[in-house]
DNA sequence: GTCTATAGCAGGATAGAC
DNA sequence: GTCTATCCTGCTATAGAC
């Protein structure tokens, strides 16, 4: 029905611009009267269809959030192939790749990153199950990987350390955007993000001690 | 006199008291009555001594943050000795060290690292001042340490970025720490605390070609 | 310098017309 | 389902007594 139809879009507007808006100023920060201007939609909007403000914040993460890591977890296993036993030098380019380059767009990368950030800071009710259902699901999946390639002594534990220590830098270099541009005095284009994977894979695996560049030539 | 004593400690309670609540819970979302019930002073103390909400919370990054910063830098410095050419690996043990069990305790850790978290996420007038005035001239710092030490063809760029990412770590091992306990499924005692900085020396010096731990021993 | 009281406004939520 | 108008809470900031 065309009803139907028009409320749909409604709704997803809201929480398109919702989603924008708490990923740039943080739940607080944002206020109502923003969104469904943004939205342009009518200030009562947010309630009619979520019931809540905190109720729209918590089904931006049900929905949007959700889904992106869903296309980013296929995207990353779908750049590894089908051959079972991976390098961890594939893994981690895979990685990389699939997280500054992959199916988000620059902005949807952002907000994504900005999203998480905030709730690891600070977590609501959206953490948990974020951690519950996407998080630690994918970090075994990664283990499984690479485990056959890790020394002996390594434990489950020091490879989620590992694990968790990739994704902390990957995060860094997403949420954190306006300081490392500062920083590093340098925009954050295009030639920026290819460097930064080259850094982020050659960091990875190797730490300081670092590029065996020419290895992988 | 006594009087200037005593409002020596109420406006140092408030800047304690504000710093703990807006590093949990962000600036929006602390409010005055809040800040001055904890610090056991009167709704009207936060505009008598500080002018407004906004300017308490500048100089707690003033003067709070700034010296915390400076005590880690110069315990880091102290701890490295002055014997002028350092391995990475004594640097890097220096680093994980004083940021994980260097001179300030938990709690204040745990504080600092939210604020500056927060700041990054979404810039106030602060981070510049942090940026400029500790961030930059300690990277400057490492760089010029570490730089002997590097195969010849790394750039600048490169070793900052490498810097940037151990910073990373260590700063999302301390911000997102219930993220981590949560995925880990371990507290955050002191135990895995020594178990951090192991970890994020060997991940630092050599990223997931993993541990030369016996060569250290 | 400290307190109470309150001005003045912003924001979440809802009632009720259309 | 969409809109306007409005209630009500809770906030910052300040005036003015002590």
């Amino acid at each position: 029905m065309t009803k139907d139809h028009e409320n749909e879009l409604t709704k997803e507007r809201i929480l398109n611009e919702a989603e924008i808006l708490f990923a740039q100023k943080g739940y607080k920060s944002v206020n109502i009267r923003e969104i469904t201007k943004a939205a342009n939609c009518n200030l009562a909007a947010v309630n009619y269809y979520f019931g809540s403000k905190k109720n729209l914040y918590l089904d931006i993460f049900r929905s949007r959030w959700m889904a992106r890591a869903k296309r980013l977890q296929e995207f990353f296993k779908s750049s590894l192939g089908s051959i079972s036993p991976n390098s961890p030098a594939k893994i981690v380019e895979a990685l990389a790749y699939t997280f500054l380059k992959g199916p988000l767009s620059e902005e949807e990368r952002h907000r994504h990153h900005q999203l998480i950030a905030r709730e690891m800071a600070q977590p609501t009710e959206a953490l948990e199950m974020i951690i519950d259902q996407m998080i630690k699901p994918f970090i075994k999946e990664l283990s499984d990987m690479l485990l056959p390639s890790m020394s002996k002594d390594v434990t489950k534990e020091e490879l989620i350390l590992n694990i968790l220590s990739m994704f902390a830098i990957v995060l860094y270099f997403n949420f954190a955007r306006k300081a490392v541009t500062s920083i590093i005095n340098r925009p954050y284009d295009s030639e920026f993000k290819t460097k930064l994977i080259e850094h982020i894979i050659n960091f990875s695996l190797y730490g300081l001690s670092g590029s065996q560049k020419e290895e992988l030539k």
